[in-house]
DNA sequence: GATATTCTCAATCCAAAGATGTAAGACACT
DNA sequence: AGTGTCTTACATCTTTGGATTGAGAATATC
């Protein structure tokens, strides 16, 4: 590793001793270069702009600032700045919120600091890197955020009820049309229209055509056509 | 371990061959008892029905039903079955999108056969077990589909020109309201609601409420409200 | 051959939505 | 004191949307 550059680390951690123990830790490793260290989250990022580093770690429980809100500026300067976060939870919702916002590791405070080490490592080679019992937390939050979804396709779906041309009104219903644009492409005249949006009202038992929209929205009306889509393809 | 009683497992395979040699290398395994195998995807089904496994190892790559399909229909059953999925291929979006459809685990068939008792292990304890290496494959097509949510966010958006009134009228908007409902939640006169809307369409760029709405949905209204609502609450 | 469903179209009527202009009071900023 | 923005409100007018009823033609189902 040595003929490459060594990766240069900025530390963000409210927690001034966690810090010092951090800066280090990762000091002692040769493959590090630490180039800044700041208690302050806003302050970081204001040296994230001018030290551009490879690599951030970065603390999640900070009173100032959020972890969270500080991964959300970090993507915004858009300078391809890895962030590892490190917090003192599992908590599965913050892990879930921090990968989704970008991080490329999740570390608990209170893991060995060869295990901190090797992250940073898999990191830097291009991975994400998350500890397997983070991982395991993280999935229970992953999956009970799309069971909403498999639940809108198998339970009781009104949109089942519809006939394939009302569908296709309906989905440009949902793309914004009014009963003019549906008639025009759909080649059918306007009260044909009207009659269809009716229709569709009865059966998804709404009132008119935004809450129409917003139930085929709700209930994976898009997935559903795809899903059809693919079926045709695939058959 | 041997307190409990031993974990039911189901196999499904279409290359037989592999299953013969998995059902070999469970059985040994003390822990486990293999109820039944299969090489075809809709008869597992049918055996999941009948025995009710603990756990089934689910083939991926299956020519009859693809083994994304036989997962949904596991779910559907609601029986609590927890599924490994075996692959050939790391594919990061066939990896994603079983997880997302509640597998339990992922193993790359040409593994080590220890690694593969792992992961079962791991499941049946009621985790979740993705190998290191699947997990960073795993983050790159989870954190690719999260980008366009960001961009959303951060872009050139046109929400953020909307003042704190009408980010109401507009939440109320995309929850169906007509203009008499928006005016009673907000104990404000129809022909108030009328000019926040009327602004509102001016400020998105848009002809009516359903295309309002749309745009709300589509340049993460929601999220936005949620997050500033977050805001209030840290500080 | 009878029946049911779907898709098409029309007329009518009322209610709701949308466009436009005007304006007063509250509040912040300077 | 003055400017600007936000919120509230009303009047007026046009257009669109929605409810209802009825009905012919095509297609499937049995």
């Amino acid at each position: 590793m040595d003929y490459k550059r060594r990766a240069r680390i900025l530390l963000i951690d409210d927690n001034a001793d966690h810090l010092r123990g951090v800066k280090e830790l990762v000091s002692m490793d040769g493959k590090y270069e630490v180039v800044g260290t700041t208690t302050s989250a806003n302050i970081g990022i204001g040296l994230i702009k001018k030290y551009r580093p490879d690599l951030v770690l970065m603390d999640m429980n900070m009173p100032e600032k959020d972890g969270l809100a500080a991964m959300t500026d970090v993507e915004k300067l858009e300078l391809g700045t890895k962030v590892i976060a490190l917090s003192a939870y599992d908590d599965a919702d913050l892990i879930f919120r921090a990968m989704k916002l970008g991080a490329c590791g999740y570390i608990i405070k209170t893991m060995a600091s060869a295990q901190l080490i090797h992250a940073m490592d898999e990191v830097t080679a291009g991975k994400i890197y998350l500890p397997t019992a983070l991982t395991s937390r993280f999935f229970e939050h992953f999956q009970r955020s799309f069971k909403e979804d498999t639940a809108a396709t198998s339970a009781e779906n009104l949109l089942n009820y519809l006939t394939a041309r009302e569908e296709e009104v309906l989905d440009l219903l949902t793309n914004g049309n009014n009963y003019k644009g549906i008639a025009g492409k759909l080649f059918i005249s306007e009260t044909t229209v009207k009659t269809h949006v009716n229709n569709i009202f009865q059966k998804l038992q709404v009132n008119d055509r935004t809450q129409a929209v917003l139930y085929a929205l709700n209930n994976g009306f898009a997935n559903k056509r795809k899903a059809a889509a693919q079926t045709k393809i695939a058959v």
